[in-house]
DNA sequence: GTCCGGTGCG
DNA sequence: CGCACCGGAC
């Protein structure tokens, strides 16, 4: 085990990231949702402004939805947002009125699974629960050269199992030196040195094996290939889809819609989207516009698209516009009651998802 | 183009 | 256990 030269490394090498200058377990809860599915770099300052706009549990369970949602926009995986205000309801109605400390609790709130509640307890408390994400998979996979897919049962509950001995072992057997940051103790400085040596040397591509504290130990690094750890299963083919925007302005009006719960984007406003075949060209996308809105083929003109990738789907967006002077009735409103004129300047408040705020951002301002 | 990644639900 | 859910890095 090399539980002591990780926790020495990560006293020196910790790079100083917002969330580590606090304890406070609420703000290490906002940091490790949005780490999930996503980059430091990109959190950063998602998580600054959440902190401010939302400072408490209690803030952000009086928060209406919309606001927790515009403040979530671009960051993905929705449900992320509406489980982080869900379970700040919950922690706000607890009778002792205290944040939770134990795994055990944490694990009863939404949004909250094995390795989030391994996290907080450990981050914010220095309780010794294991964690296992991605970069802990492939630090432990490396140093014990462990063959197997970490997703199948057998192997996952093997690294579980190593997690738990290292916390274990530092919550034991080590101080940790006093680091230019908050930091509750070795239980904490163990997780997050696992996790920071993932992040920073023990890459998927190109480790820096050379800097790493513990490649004296290292079973893959020895084995010169550490890339071939951990194994992976092949990802889902992409389907490809094509689909076409329709702006529709009305003086310093534009159509805009709320995609329905329970699927992509839920709840998130977009402009009307119409489904194209993968072979229609761009008349037939006008075709399809025109059929759609009422509007007549020559009031549409073409703008440039963009494509966008979510989940399993790689979408061709095109983009029409076009610049009316009477409203149209559109039929679908009836089967679409969410479809609705805004002013403009209104789509700045607006929770939009991340390919349609790019197109927005192209609008001419009024 | 290809790769990366926690939780919830059926 | 398989799949749905996002956007960005490379």
């Amino acid at each position: 085990m090399a539980v002591r030269a990780l926790i020495e490394w990560f006293a020196t090498a910790a790079r100083i990231l917002p969330w580590r200058a606090t304890l406070d377990p609420y703000a290490v809860w906002v940091s490790e949702i949005m780490l999930q599915q996503t980059q430091v770099k990109t959190v950063i300052p998602y998580w600054e402004r959440w902190m401010q706009l939302f400072p408490t549990p209690a803030a952000l369970a009086a928060a209406e939805e919309s606001v927790v949602l515009k403040a979530w926009e671009g960051l993905g995986y929705y449900s992320r947002a509406r489980n982080l205000q869900k379970a700040a309801r919950q922690i706000t109605e607890r009778p002792s009125g205290t944040f939770p400390t134990s795994r055990d609790e944490l694990l009863e709130l939404p949004g909250i699974g094995p390795y989030t509640a391994g996290a907080i307890a450990s981050i914010a408390f220095n309780q010794p629960a294991p964690i296992l994400d991605g970069n802990v998979i492939r630090v432990l996979t490396r140093v014990h050269a462990l063959r197997g897919n970490p997703v199948e049962r057998e192997l996952n509950k093997r690294l579980w199992s190593l997690a738990q001995e290292w916390v274990q072992h530092a919550a034991e057997r080590t101080r940790f030196p006093r680091p230019p940051f908050a930091l509750s103790g070795s239980c904490s400085a163990l997780n997050q040195s696992l996790m920071e040596l993932g992040a920073t040397l023990c890459t998927p591509r190109s480790p820096g094996c050379p800097d790493c504290p513990i490649r004296s130990q290292c079973a893959a690094h020895r084995s010169g290939n550490p890339e071939a750890f951990p194994e992976t299963a092949p990802r889902p083919v992409v389907t490809k889809l094509r689909r076409v925007v329709v702006l529709i302005e009305h003086r310093d009006s534009i159509l805009v819609r709320q995609r329905p719960e329970g699927g992509i984007n839920a709840g998130y406003w977009e402009f009307p989207e119409l489904e194209l075949e993968l072979s229609e060209s761009g008349a037939d996308a006008i075709a399809t516009a025109a059929r759609w809105s009422g509007l007549e083929l020559d009031q549409f003109s073409i703008r440039p698209g963009l494509v966008h990738s979510i989940t399993r789907y790689r979408i061709q967006l095109e983009v029409l516009h076009a610049r009316v002077t009477r409203k149209p009735a559109i039929r679908s409103s009836k089967e679409d009651p969410t479809l609705t004129w805004i002013p403009k300047h209104e789509l700045a408040a607006l929770h939009l998802t991340a390919a349609h705020r790019k197109l927005a951002l192209r609008l001419e301002p009024n």
